[in-house]
DNA sequence: GGGCGGAAATGAACGCCGTTCAATAGCGCG
DNA sequence: CGCGCTATTGAACGGCGTTCATTTCCGCCC
């Protein structure tokens, strides 16, 4: 044993992290284990501990990729053309297709809890606050918000329809006629902004 | 040992229940163990499956409990006076304060997550159910929606608000301005609700 | 070519976990 | 008083995250 480079620290690290995002892939985050890691990869859970700092970092490093993933469908969806409203629709429905087509990695991203002492790194947070700053554009177009009604809106609209993707994933979203996603996260984005718009023009009447 | 009956069947049931409940208050459903619970007792681990499954069952009793007190303030927040909006608006605050009072137990039973291949008991869907149909009344009213329109209402509002207190919980609503937790529930409520009147009553013109 | 320094990888160990079950210890009854 | 019954134990199994002394091998220098 103790083969010296079978693999450079980076490819290492890459078999490391695709062995991991497999295994949530397949039993979620919780049948994710340094030993059952170390069994995909050939080596022996030690050596993962020379690569990351420990499981935690491993799945940081899953869940910043799944985040970079789910860019890519939702900055598509900004690009396209059409009213602000339909952008903000079709990022809506991205954030939910991807949730649906990738429901563990998804999760991963948001159950995973690491202890209260330590706070979640800055290229979580980073990669985060990119995913909202796409819908700040279309979102003062189609409100005519700014400045912190702006905030206010993009917070509350995007947690809106993550709640409507958790809730409808976990299967706790308990009533009588279940919706698709996609119908719950229209609904949410359409009437959200109409409500806004309403206040924007106050009452009643035209213009 | 062996002590007989120091505690009948049903007081050593609640024994459990509590020290589970004070473990998760403490430290999360991460802080939970069965040895945990047991020394808490005073009594040894397998005692504890005499009188539950398993630690899911555990988990999922106490999470029933913090449902029926969850329905507490949420009733009394529609059995107050006020117009359908303004009841919307406090039953919503009612789950945020509750969440943000007990994290770690209304945490607890939304990222509880059983094996795959076992279902949630009924006793945790009803629960979940009642706390939904007691937006159905008022919602019916601020919106004038009934049906299948109305379901439509109650899940994407319900999530919307879910969702808020889950990314601010969590601290996973990476934003300039963070903002509180009732004023982003207000706003989501408020001008959803104005969205769907604004539907109704079509284009433009006054009535 | 031979040997050596240092690094890569191991694997055993620690203390935790959920769960099971044969053995035991104490109570209530005859 | 002693017997049977059952509530409770505690040891055991396999798995977990993590650490680190030990081993194994590579590349370099002589």
């Amino acid at each position: 044993m103790a083969r010296r480079s079978d693999h450079s620290r980076e490819e290492l690290r890459d078999l490391i992290l695709g062995a991991a995002e497999q295994l949530i892939v397949d039993h979620g985050l919780g049948g994710l284990s340094a030993r059952a890691i170390a069994r995909r990869v050939g080596y022996t859970p030690g050596t993962i501990y020379l690569v990351f700092t420990n499981l935690d970092d491993v799945i940081l490093h899953v869940n910043a990729r799944t985040l970079d993933r789910l860019r890519v469908p939702m900055a598509a969806a900004v690009a396209e053309s059409g009213s602000s409203a339909e952008q903000l629709r079709r990022v809506a429905r991205a954030y939910a297709a991807f949730a649906q087509a990738q429901p563990n990695l998804w999760r991963a991203c948001f159950e995973h809890r690491l202890p209260d002492t330590v706070a979640g790194p800055d290229y979580i947070d980073t990669r985060i606050a990119g995913l909202v700053a796409l819908i700040m554009d279309p979102l003062a177009e189609a409100t005519g918000a700014t400045g912190a009604a702006l905030d206010t809106a993009a917070q509350a609209l995007w947690s809106g329809v993550h709640g409507i993707c958790m809730l409808t994933l976990t299967g706790k979203l308990h009533m009588v006629g279940g919706q698709a996603v996609a119908h719950l996260t229209d609904d949410l984005v359409s009437h959200y902004l109409a409500g806004v718009r309403a206040e924007a023009a106050p009452t009643g009447g035209a213009a």
